[in-house]
RNA sequence: GGGCCCGUAGCUCAGCCUGGCCGGAGCGCUCGGCUGAUAACCGAGAGGUCAUGGGUUCGAAUCCCAUCGGGCCCA
C-alpha cells in the first residue's frame, strides 16, 4: 500500500489494480462466492473470432459485466462461460489470403489438411487477443472452461439438433433459388443476406418484348424494366397483374404495352413523345400472349422451350409503383421467380453457375461473369432496337457481408431447415421474452419472425461444421449422422476420425440396399454454431442436468443487428428441439458510431480498436464514458474529446476521497470500531442530510439497474459525488475536518463520509472496476472483504432518508447561493463574516425549512446572526416609496399635476398602501386644501434598501446582508486573511499538517494589530502555530519570511520550523 | 414502398408516457471569487423559432396529423 497520488493517474491505477488482482486471486473468489446460492444464467455470445475487438465490441462487453457484476454482488450465482465463435467464411477468407489461394483448384493443390490447420492456428491466435482484450476491459468470464464452436464436443450439438430435425421432417433438402455469393462460392442465408445491403449504382433499362400475335398492323411489345440486364437470358416470362389495367399505347409506328397507371412516367423517363392510348385490357386477359424472347439468337436454349414458356403469364406480387407494370421473370435467377415458375410451370432455367460465369446454356455469353455481361446485353438489345431506354439507378443492393461481391439469386440444390413448425412457436415463445427496448422485440423482432423463411443452412466450403448427412450411392437412402459415436459403425474410416473436413469425408457407410453411403459435401452455416450455444456452450449431451439449471438463460445481450442474427437462430434452435425460448431477456445494444456519426468501417479506417482506446483513454473512463452517454440501445457517436469530461468526473471523486482519506489518516480513524450511530446525535445537518441523499440514491440507481437504464444508474452516481459529495457537503464539513480535538462533532463527520463513499465506491465498481477497486482498498479495514467486488450491492435504508430534511437542505443551499449572489454584488468576500443575514422566505413551509436549519446557513454563509422572517414580512429597514406614474396622472390632474406629486412625497407611505388595498383609493389634500382621489394605478410602490443592506434574489427567498463592521467582524476579517497567507506559506514550506510552527506577524497601519489581539487563539488554533505579533520586523536567519498587500494593508509574516 | 428510432442552448443529453411549476443539467465560453481537495472548488453571465406547418385544448417541447432532415432495418 502506497500513498494516494495528488490526482487521478488512470495508467498507474490500472497497472497496480491489475497486479492486485492477479497476486490475491481476486477473479477465481469473485466466481465461486455465491456457490449454492440460486443462479443467474448469462449466455455469452461467442464473438467470432476473426479480427480484434473494436470499441464497439467493448461496449457491448461491459454492458454484460456491469449485469454480470450487479447479480454478483446481488448475491446470485452468477453462471458466466466465456464462448468464441471459431468457424466460417471469414476466417476461411483469411487463411485464403495467408496460402495464397484463389481458387478450389489452389486448396486441392495446397491440401485440406494443410488449410485446415492454418485455419485454428489464426483462430488461435484470435481467441488469445480476445480474451486478453476482455481481461483488460474487466469482462469477468469464465475463459478457462470457453466454450469454442470448434470443438468436437460443440459440433456434436449442431449435429444432434439436425438429426432431431430430420426426424421431426424440418430438415429437407430442395432445389431452390438461393442468394449466392460468387466470390466465396456458397449460398446465403436470409438473414446473412439482411445485413449486407448497400447502396449501389445500376442500369436501369426498359426492354420491349415482340408479341407474336400474328395480327396485322403495327408490331406490338411488352415494355419491361429491370436493373439486372444480366437475368434477361435467363427470361421465361412476362408477368402482369391480373386485377391491373394496362394500356395499348401508340408511340410512332409502334405499339407498347404498359400499366395505364405508369404510361405518363415510364413515356416520360424514357423521352418518348406523342403517344396516344388505343385501348385498355385487363391484365387477367394478357394471360397467355406469347412473345419472342429478345435474345432468342444469342442464347439458344430458348429454341426449345415451349408450353407457358416465353408467355404472359399472371402474379399477384406485380405491383405498379415502379417499373412498367410487367416483370420479367427468370425463374433461375428471383425466388419470387422460381415459386411463380413452379406454379405455372416453366423451366428452371440457371445459365449461371457458382462462381458467377455463364455456362453452356448461356450461348454466347459462355464464361463470362455476370456483371460483365450487363453491358453487352444492352448493346445487343440496342442494336436489335429492342431497348427503349437506359439510365442508371441507385438502390440498395445485397453484397456478401463479408467480402462484399454482388450477390446473385442462382438455382441449386441446398438443405434447409423448415421454418413452418418452428415459426409458430418462435412467434408465442417470443411474447414471454422481456425485450429492452421493448419495441426492439415487439416490433423489429417480432416482424422479422412473422416473415421468416425456410433456413438454407448447406455451405460449400471447408471451414466448418460438416452436414451430417450421408446418402447411399446406390439407392439414395439417408443417414443423418447425430453424434461422434454414431461414427463408429462406420464401413470405411481414416485413420484418425475426426470431425472436421478433410477426415470425415473419408467416412464412409454400408447402406442396406448394400451400396456405399458419402457424405453431403457441404459444411454448415456458421449461425448454426452459435445458434445452438444454449446447450452446446454447456455439453447438453454429457450434462443434461445442468441445462436444466440454465435454460431458459435469465439474460444476454448483444447488438440490435443480431436481432436477425443470433438473438434469431437460438430461439429457432430451442424451438425446434424444446418448444421454447432459450432466453428469458434480452438487452439489445446500439451501435457505436465515429464521433460525425457515421458507421466504423475499415474502408473509411474510421475503426477505433479496444486495445488502443484502453491504451489512450483508460479502461474506467471508457466503461463510463459509454454507458453514461446514451441509453444502451442507443448509437452513440464515439468522440474522444469527450472522454476527458469522464475523467474529470471521476477525479472529482478522486479529490473528493482524497480530502477524505487525508484527515481519516491524520487522525487515525478507524471505521470499523467508530459507530455512526454514536455520533451521529453529535453531527450536524449536513450529516444527515448526505445520508438521506446516499440512501435515495442507492434506491435510484438499483431501480436504474433492474430497468436497464444503465445510464441513468451511472448518471445519477457520478452526479451525487460531483453535487451532493463534494460541492455541497465537503464544502460544509471543511472547518469540521480541520477540527484538531477529536470531537463527536468531527467523528460524526468521519463516520458519514466514510458510510457515504463506501457505498458510492461499491455501486461505481461495476462501472469503473479498476478506481473504485484502488480507492476501496485505501479505505477497507482489515474486517471488510478483499476486494470491493466480493462487497454486498448496498440496499436503501430507507430510515435515513429524510425527504423534509431534503427539502430543507434545498431551500438552505438557495439562501447560501442567494447571499453569495450578494456577497459578489458588494465586493465582501466570504472571508469576511457580515453582521447579520436577514432571509425573507417565500412561504410558510420554506421558512420553516429556513429556521430548522439556521445554524447551518450562518456558518455556511459566514454570518453572525440571522433572522428568518414569515414570508410578506419585510425588512425593517426597508423603505418603502410612492413614485407618481406621470403617465397616468398628467390625463387625470391638467395643470395640478405638479402640486399632486408634491402632496404624494408627504404621503404615510404605509398608510397608503393599506388604504389603497382595502378600498382601492387614496384621498390626498392639495396645499389648496381640495382633495383629489388617486387609485392604485396611479402609483408605484418600490422598495429601498439603506447603503449598508445588499440584497440577494434566491428561487424560494429573498436575503439581505447587513454590510455594517464593528471592531469584531474587523478583526475576525484581518485574522481570515492571515489565516490564508500563513497556510499558503506553511504549504510552500511543505509542513506536516499537524506540525506546529512559530510565526512572527507584523501589520501595518498598526491598529490592525489591536484589531487581532482577541482573535490571537483563533488564528493560532487555524494555522497550528505559535503567534506572536511584533512591531517590527527584521529577517531572522532559519525564518521563511513573506510581505503581503492586502487591499491597503501590508502584512508581514514569519515563519520559524 | 413499408417499419422502427431520433431531431430541445456551441457540444452531449434530461424533460415528452400521466399537457399547466418563468424550458433544465453537464461540458464549453465570458467575467469574478476561493486557495491545507488546488490540474480541485465556488459564484455570476451570455446563449434556445423546443426541426417545420397544421390540429386538439382554456393551455402543447409534451397529445394527433402532415412535411423536412438524420440513423437503423425490411422489401
Amino acid at each position: 500500500m502506497y500513498a494516494l497520488p495528488p490526482i487521478y493517474d488512470w495508467k498507474s491505477v490500472e497497472a497496480w489494480v491489475t497486479k492486485f488482482w492477479a497476486e490475491n486471486d481476486i477473479v477465481r473468489l469473485v466466481m465461486e462466492r455465491n456457490k449454492g446460492a440460486p443462479i443467474f444464467a448469462f449466455l455469452e455470445g461467442p464473438p467470432t473470432v476473426n479480427g480484434y475487438m473494436h470499441i464497439g465490441h467493448a461496449r457491448g462487453r461491459v454492458y454484460k459485466d456491469i449485469v454480470l457484476r450487479y447479480q454478483s454482488m446481488r448475491g446470485m450465482d452468477v453462471w458466466r462461460r466465456a464462448g468464441w465463435d471459431c468457424q466460417g467464411l471469414p476466417t476461411e477468407l483469411e487463411v485464403e489470403k495467408r496460402l495464397g489461394i484463389k481458387s478450389k483448384k489452389d486448396i486441392e493443390a495446397i491440401g485440406m489438411e494443410r488449410f485446415v490447420q492454418e485455419a485454428n492456428a489464426l483462430v488461435d491466435h484470435y481467441i488469445e487477443r480476445w480474451r486478453a482484450d476482455s481481461e483488460r476491459l474487466g469482462l469477468w468470464l469464465d475463459y478457462e472452461t470457453a466454450y469454442q464452436t470448434r470443438d468436437e464436443r460443440y459440433m456434436e450439438h449442431v449435429w444432434y439438433l439436425l438429426k432431431r430435425a430430420y426426424e421431426s421432417n424440418d430438415l429437407i433438402t430442395s432445389y431452390r433459388v438461393v442468394p449466392f455469393c460468387p466470390s466465396c462460392e456458397t449460398p446465403l442465408s436470409s438473414h446473412e443476406v439482411a445485413q449486407g445491403y448497400e447502396e449501389t449504382e445500376d442500369y436501369s433499362i426498359y426492354v420491349k418484348f415482340k408479341v407474336l400475335d400474328g395480327r396485322g398492323g403495327p408490331p406490338r411489345y411488352l415494355v419491361i424494366w429491370t436493373t439486372t440486364p444480366w437475368t434477361i437470358p435467363g427470361n421465361e416470362a412476362v408477368a402482369v397483374n391480373p386485377d391491373e389495367t394496362y394500356a395499348e399505347v401508340r408511340v410512332g409506328e409502334e405499339v407498347l404495352i404498359i400499366a395505364e397507371k405508369l404510361v405518363e412516367r415510364v413515356l416520360g423517363e424514357t423521352a418518348m413523345k406523342g403517344h396516344e392510348i388505343l385501348r385498355r385490357i385487363r391484365g387477367k386477359s394478357l394471360e397467355g400472349l406469347r412473345y419472342e424472347h429478345p435474345l432468342r439468337e444469342e442464347v439458344p436454349i430458348h429454341e426449345s422451350h415451349a408450353g407457358p414458356s416465353h408467355s404472359v403469364v399472371t402474379a399477384d406480387f406485380v405491383a405498379l409503383d415502379e417499373g412498367t407494370g410487367l416483370v420479367h421473370i427468370a425463374p433461375g435467377h428471383g425466388p419470387e421467380d422460381f415459386e411463380l415458375g413452379k406454379k405455372v410451370g416453366l423451366p428452371v432455367l440457371c445459365p449461371i453457375d457458382h462462381s458467377g460465369r455463364f455456362t453452356e446454356e448461356g450461348g454466347v455469353f459462355r464464361d463470362k461473369y455476370f456483371r460483365d455481361v450487363a453491358p453487352e446485353v444492352i448493346e445487343r438489345l440496342r442494336s436489335k432496337h429492342l431497348l427503349l431506354y437506359e439510365g442508371k439507378v441507385t438502390h440498395t443492393y445485397p453484397l456478401c457481408w463479408r467480402c462484399g461481391t454482388h450477390l446473385i439469386y442462382i438455382a441449386s440444390k441446398q438443405w434447409f431447415l423448415k421454418v413452418d413448425r418452428v415459426k409458430r412457436i418462435m412467434i408465442e415463445e417470443n411474447e414471454k421474452v422481456k425485450w429492452y427496448p421493448r419495441w426492439a422485440g415487439v416490433n423489429r423482432f417480432g416482424e422479422w419472425l412473422q416473415n421468416a423463411e425456410d433456413w438454407c443452412i448447406s455451405r460449400t466450403k471447408i471451414w466448418g461444421t460438416p452436414l451430417n448427412v450421408w446418402r447411399c450411392e446406390t439407392c439414395g437412402r439417408v443417414k443423418v449422422v447425430g453424434s461422434a459415436d454414431e461414427l463408429q459403425d462406420a464401413a470405411v474410416k481414416p485413420k484418425i476420425v475426426r470431425l472436421h473436413r478433410p477426415w470425415i469425408d473419408q467416412v464412409v457407410f454400408k447402406c442396406m440396399c448394400g451400396g456405399e453411403m458419402r457424405r453431403e459435401p457441404f459444411v454448415l452455416d456458421t449461425w448454426l454454431d452459435s445458434g445452438v450455444a444454449h446447450i452446446a456452450s454447456v455439453d447438453y449431451l454429457r450434462n443434461r442436468d445442468l441445462l436444466e439449471r440454465l435454460h431458459p438463460y435469465d439474460y444476454i445481450t448483444e447488438a440490435i443487428d443480431q436481432t436477425r442474427g443470433w438473438f434469431y437462430t437460438l430461439i429457432f434452435t430451442s424451438a425446434l428441439l424444446f418448444n421454447k425460448s432459450p432466453y428469458k431477456t434480452v438487452l439489445t445494444q446500439g451501435h457505436v458510431l465515429d464521433k460525425y456519426g457515421k458507421k466504423m468501417s475499415k474502408s473509411r479506417s474510421n475503426v477505433i480498436w479496444a486495445a488502443d482506446a484502453f491504451e489512450s483513454f483508460g479502461v474506467d473512463n471508457l466503461r463510463v464514458y459509454l454507458t453514461s452517454k446514451a441509453a444502451p440501445w442507443d448509437a452513440v457517436n464515439f468522440d474522444p474529446d469527450e472522454i476527458k469530461v469522464t475523467e474529470s468526473n471521476l477525479n472529482v471523486l478522486w479529490n473528493a476521497f482524497s480530502f477524505i482519506k487525508t484527515y481519516f489518516d491524520l487522525d487515525h480513524f478507524n471505521p470499523a470500531r467508530e459507530s455512526l450511530e454514536y455520533y451521529l446525535g453529535e453531527g450536524e445537518p449536513e450529516d444527515r442530510w448526505l445520508l438521506s441523499r446516499v440512501n435515495l440514491v442507492i434506491r435510484k440507481v438499483t431501480s436504474s439497474i433492474e430497468r436497464f437504464d444503465l445510464h441513468e444508474a451511472v448518471r445519477e452516481i457520478l452526479r451525487f459525488v460531483r453535487e451532493d459529495l463534494s460541492r455541497t457537503y465537503i464544502r460544509a464539513v471543511r472547518r469540521r475536518f480541520w477540527t484538531e480535538e477529536r470531537t463527536k462533532n468531527k467523528l460524526s463527520a468521519y463516520a458519514t463520509s466514510y458510510y457515504v463513499i463506501l457505498r458510492v465506491l461499491v455501486m461505481l465498481s461495476i462501472f469503473a472496476p479498476y478506481v473504485s477497486e484502488y480507492l476501496y482498498q485505501k479505505l477497507r479495514t482489515p474486517d471488510d472483504p478483499p476486494s470491493i467486488h466480493l462487497m454486498r450491492w448496498p440496499h436503501a435504508d430507507e430510515k435515513m432518508i429524510d425527504l423534509e430534511l431534503e427539502d430543507s437542505m434545498e431551500a438552505a443551499e438557495d439562501v447560501i447561493t442567494a447571499s453569495l449572489n450578494a456577497r459578489q454584488r458588494a465586493k465582501r468576500k466570504l472571508r469576511w463574516p457580515v453582521s447579520r443575514l436577514v432571509i425573507a422566505p417565500s412561504t410558510k413551509k420554506v421558512a420553516n425549512h429556513l429556521r430548522t436549519l439556521s445554524s447551518y446557513i450562518m456558518r455556511i454563509s459566514n454570518a453572525l446572526s440571522i433572522e428568518i422572517k414569515e414570508p410578506g414580512q419585510k425588512l425593517d429597514e426597508l423603505e418603502l416609496t410612492v413614485e407618481p406614474v406621470l403617465p397616468k396622472l398628467g390625463p387625470k390632474f391638467g395643470k395640478r399635476l405638479n402640486s399632486v406629486v408634491e402632496a404624494l412625497k408627504a404621503v404615510k407611505v404605509n398608510d397608503l398602501i393599506q388604504t389603497l388595498e382595502t378600498q382601492g383609493k387614496y384621498e390626498i389634500q392639495l396645499p389648496d386644501s381640495t382633495l383629489v382621489e388617486i387609485t392604485s394605478e396611479d402609483v408605484k410602490i418600490a422598495e429601498r434598501l439603506p447603503d449598508y443592506i445588499v440584497e440577494g434574489e434566491g428561487r424560494m427567498s429573498k436575503v439581505y446582508l447587513d454590510l455594517r463592521e464593528d471592531e469584531r467582524i474587523r478583526g475576525l476579517s484581518v485574522a481570515n486573511e492571515v489565516i490564508r497567507r500563513i497556510q499558503t506559506m506553511r504549504k510552500d514550506l511543505n509542513l506536516e499538517i499537524t506540525k506546529e510552527v512559530l510565526c512572527r506577524l507584523y501589520m501595518e497601519p498598526v491598529e490592525l494589530g489591536d484589531l487581532v489581539k482577541d482573535v490571537v487563539d483563533y488564528i493560532e488554533e487555524e494555522t497550528r502555530t505559535k503567534l506572536l505579533i511584533v512591531n517590527e520586523v527584521k529577517r531572522e536567519s532559519g525564518e521563511y519570511l513573506k510581505e503581503w498587500r492586502v487591499g491597503d494593508a501590508r502584512i508581514v509574516i514569519a515563519l520559524s520550523v
